[in-house]
RNA sequence: GGGCGCAUAGCUCAGUGGUAGAGCACUCGCUUUACACGCGAGUGGUCGUAGGUUCGAAACCUACUGCGCCCA
């Protein structure tokens, strides 16, 4: 079995395509041989991306496979073109996500974070790390991933510390990091506050029940989804319009179960129409109230506490879970009489934790926010003046969308795993904040902040940070500006918009990135989202293990046409595979055959229509599949390459070159036109299979890696010699012929005496043995009698195809062929009659294209004419 | 409630003014000497509905219907 060891040139593949057994192997000669690692010293011009960074707890999702796999090609393509690529790998430390996992697993052991003390816990954080961490990593190396990973990053490590120090401080200097006391989304699971971005809203069942404040004709009707609020409520809001209630606008209202009096106020936030008109209005735990809170200087008491259970109401409700207490409430509020009405399920959006998907609280707390106002404008205006594209162009709106509306970014969290936050208050309420190489005050009273910094805050920085940004390295006056980003459209907002404000921001204006590439989600082989409830979802891994890495990859790069969802199955991959499977074939055959590359090709003189013709659209397809990759055009990049290579090469030019190759004067450059195509070919696929491609080309030229061989160019010495259109020509013979013989029921290996008139006037006689072979039709011998005969229409002039089928042919399946032909050629010539007849047309319409319609309708005219002629030799029935 | 997008073959999608396409599925035939993960030949569409612009509309405009996404 060694001698098909990948990194042993063979001059025979195996007859099998092995990618479990290869693909390691490979992966780990193209590392070890540096072919990743960028050269900032290097002449070449440089081309980088970051990635952007994956979870430290998570593993390569279907997501990662198709944002990875774009990335991949990107980058393995412009290092075939010679430019110095950097693909950057690394990680986030995924605050919340962590520091739960951890917090979990000390519970199991019966302790807690607050026993264990922070020092001891963050040790115990990074232990795991060390040991369960960055799984995805591996899991990018069996993508065949050509990342450096010699500048490996992450986010905690210390570089990044610097970083987010650095960052931090500018930031609080410039005035744009503030603390606050704020409505926060706060999540009393992690019992830590969350940012906007980390709150998904979802519609959920759930009750409106309307309770009366006050009595008899100081009373009003308040309706809330939240009854458990009213224990902090602080006033009654209604419209300043509203005659019902203007009476009682200004006087106090007594509430029910704690017996306070709180105030009737106006405001036009109030909506008259819905419900009572009247609202209760619950400072500390609304984001609406708390702005009318803030209109009417209304006292804002905190009634819950921060694992959500009832605290400081001074009712018997203290220390009851949020839920509980809303059913407790209602009750007692009914056994006071004092429920007017309940809607229940009464559907209404309620704020969860995009993590931990329990509902959130909106809660009155000190946190440290970032101004955005400035950093937001900046990132909308980069793109609006064209400094910095959206691909496709149509999802700039969404883009600025998000820059256009963004709020204040909430970046502190209450937990201990992540950057702490570098801001030291002193004994009297002083803060000083603190960068990398400064020292923290001291003595007594002095404190570090509590708080980490949100996840987001270190990843925003990562295109500059993982180049060792604050400090002028060489990497980060080469890679920086990356070239482009690519990643989903569903993450515009927290990637992109992120990395966009820090890296203007910190950069002197110049944008991370000039390009932002978008594609869509994965979705299921039916459109559909992938989720846990349909069960839908699927391992990327689980289908490279059974149709290797390539056919992965090249699955999804075939279905990622820009900024739209990607739908896969596994039939879809499953076809990827075969194409990989047809290539591994075809270049098989043609190594058996003597195919190889030659240092001197035969000139074009030498070739025949078909190789001619098969080099013409390899130059095309070059063309066309860089124009492709330029404009990020994935899927139709792969799809062109698909179709060449088997629609065109191996069903086509695969099968003339077998006559070429039984032909002693042709042979030769047969094998060369096999051997040059095969290696274009191999070359253009590799960015997006580079496992097969890699070992079918080293077997194919002896060359050392495909990794960093140079990326085609259109030979352009073809020039236009009428090829193409002879062997159109000749596959629309066959196609006629082949079809006449299924019809007549023939097998596929009969052979036939055929004669075929007209071949050589039409232009057709160098392709004339090739074509005999195609349908398997023989010279006519002496004793040759046509039993049928048809005529074909082509560019060059007719042929007719006289066959020998000794024997009666099958006149009613070749009358129902011909009806059918007519049909088609009766309609084609009733539409452009119709057209040329219309004098608005001829006068209007574009010369060339009334020219074409002309062209058009003699062709059906002579089409018709040929197959009456035909019906009427036909033996009567 | 606000915004955006989509509607083309059984399914999933390309197609942006001049002959409706692909992959999969389906039907028939085939141990044709690289490949049955294959070869050959086929079937299948009033391009969501109704108006409009145009010599000409799947494409451009308007309304409607249905579906999806984002935000609140």
């Amino acid at each position: 079995m060694t001698e098909t060891l990948p990194h042993q040139a063979s001059t025979e593949l195996p007859a099998q395509w092995d990618h479990a057994r290869v693909e390691g192997e490979l992966y780990q000669r193209w590392v070890d041989r540096g072919y990743f690692t960028a050269r900032p010293d290097s002449e070449r011009p440089p081309f980088s991306i970051v990635i952007p960074p994956p979870n430290v707890t998570g593993s390569l999702h279907i997501g990662h496979a198709l944002d990875h796999s774009l990335i991949d090609t990107l980058v393995r393509w412009r290092r075939m073109q010679g430019y110095d690529a950097l693909y950057l790998p690394g990680m986030d430390h995924a605050s919340i996500a962590v520091h739960t996992l951890v917090e979990k697993q000390l519970v199991a052991e019966g302790t807690s974070r607050r026993e264990l003390g922070r020092e001891a816990f963050i040790e115990r954080t990074w232990q795991w790390k060390n040991e369960y961490g960055g799984k995805i990593l591996d899991q990018m190396r069996r993508l065949g991933e050509s990342v450096d990973w010699t500048r490996e990053a992450f986010t905690m490590d210390e570089s990044r510390g610097r970083a987010v120090q650095t960052m931090f401080k500018r930031l609080y200097d410039d005035g744009l990091i503030y603390r606050a006391e704020r409505l926060v989304n706060w999540s009393p699971a992690a019992q830590s506050v969350l940012s906007d971005a980390e709150v998904d809203h979802k519609e959920v069942e759930g009750e409106l029940v309307s309770m009366r404040y006050g009595d008899g004709d100081a009373s009003i009707v308040v309706a809330t989804t939240r009854v458990e609020t009213m224990l902090g409520d602080t006033a009654v809001a209604v419209h300043p319009d509203d005659e019902r209630y203007k009476h009682l606008v200004g006087t106090l209202i007594t509430q029910p179960l704690t017996g306070r009096q709180i105030p009737v106020v106006a405001d036009d936030y109030v909506d008259p129409e819905f419900g009572s008109g009247a609202v209760k209005i619950t400072p500390a735990h609304d984001p609406n109230d708390f702005e009318l809170g803030k209109r009417h200087g209304l006292p804002m008491p905190t009634i819950m506490d921060e694992q959500g259970r009832i605290a400081n109401s001074g009712t018997r409700f203290d220390g009851m879970d949020r839920f509980e207490a809303r059913v407790a409430i209602r009750e007692a509020l009914r056994e006071e009489g004092r429920i007017v009405a309940e809607k229940r399920p009464y559907l209404h959006s309620v704020g969860h934790s995009e993590r931990g998907k329990e509902p959130i609280e909106p809660r009155l707390s000190l946190q440290w926010f970032v101004n955005v106002g400035p950093l937001a404008k900046a990132a909308g205006d980069a793109v609006r003046d064209g400094r910095v594209n959206v691909h496709p162009a149509d999802m700039t709106k969404r883009y600025l969308d998000w820059t256009d509306n963004l709020h204040d970014w909430c970046i502190s969290r209450q937990l201990w795993w992540g950057h702490r936050i570098p801001v030291w208050h002193g004994p009297n309420g002083e803060m000083v904040c603190v960068g990398p190489d400064e020292q923290p005050p001291t003595g007594p009273g002095w404190r570090q902040d509590e708080d980490v910094l949100d996840t987001w805050f270190s990843s925003g920085l990562w295109p500059f940070s993982t180049m060792g940004w604050p400090d002028k390295t060489e990497d980060l006056a080469k890679y920086y500006p990356t070239s482009v980003l690519v990643t989903g459209y569903d993450i515009i907002f927290f990637w992109v918009v992120r990395m966009m404000m820090f890296g203007l921001y910190a950069m002197d204006g110049v944008p991370p990135f000039h390009t932002i590439a978008l594609h869509g989600m994965v979705r299921d082989g039916l459109g559909r989202k992938m989720s846990k409830t349909l069960g839908n979802g699927v391992d990327p891994i689980e289908w490279m293990d059974r149709y290797g890495t390539d056919a992965v990859r090249f699955a999804m790069v075939r279905g990622a046409n820009p900024g739209t969802d990607v739908p896969m199955s596994e039939e879809w991959v499953g076809g990827a595979r075969n194409f990989c499977t047809k290539l591994w074939n075809a270049t098989r055959f043609a190594m058996i055959n003597g195919a190889k590359v030659v240092a001197n090709p035969p000139t074009v003189a030498e070739l025949t229509d078909a190789d001619r013709w098969v080099l013409g659209r390899l130059d095309e397809l070059t063309a066309e599949m860089n124009a492709y990759l330029e404009d990020f055009q994935f899927a139709k990049s792969t799809e062109a390459l698909y179709h060449f290579v088997w629609d065109e090469f191996c069903d086509w030019y695969v099968e003339l070159a077998k006559v070429q190759l039984a032909d002693e004067t042709q042979v030769e450059q047969t094998r060369a036109v096999l051997g040059h195509v095969l290696d274009t070919v191999l070359r253009l696929l590799h960015p997006v299979a580079p496992f097969i491609s890699e070992q079918l080309w080293t077997t194919l030229t002896g060359n050392e890696s495909l990794v960093v061989a140079p990326w085609p160019a259109p030979s352009g010495r073809l020039g236009d010699t009428g090829s193409a259109e002879r062997v159109a020509s000749v596959q629309k013979l066959v196609t006629e012929i082949r079809r006449f013989r299924s019809d007549q029921g023939l097998k596929p290996s009969q052979k036939v005496s055929a004669r075929l008139v007209g071949i050589d006037a039409a232009g057709l006689g160098g392709l004339e043995k090739a074509l005999r072979s195609l349908v398997r039709l023989t010279e006519p011998g002496d004793s040759f009698a046509a039993s049928a005969s048809f005529e074909l229409g082509l560019r060059s002039g007719a042929v007719t195809v006289e066959l020998d089928l000794s024997g009666a042919i099958d006149v009613e399946a070749e009358r129902k062929r011909l009806a059918k032909d007519l049909a088609v050629a009766e309609k084609e010539f009733a539409g452009t009659d119709a057209k040329l007849n219309n004098p608005k047309f001829t006068d209007k319409a574009p010369a060339e294209v009334v020219e074409k319609i002309r062209a058009r309708r003699e062709a059906a005219q002579a089409d018709i004419d040929r197959i009456n002629a035909r019906v009427a030799s036909l033996p009567q029935a």
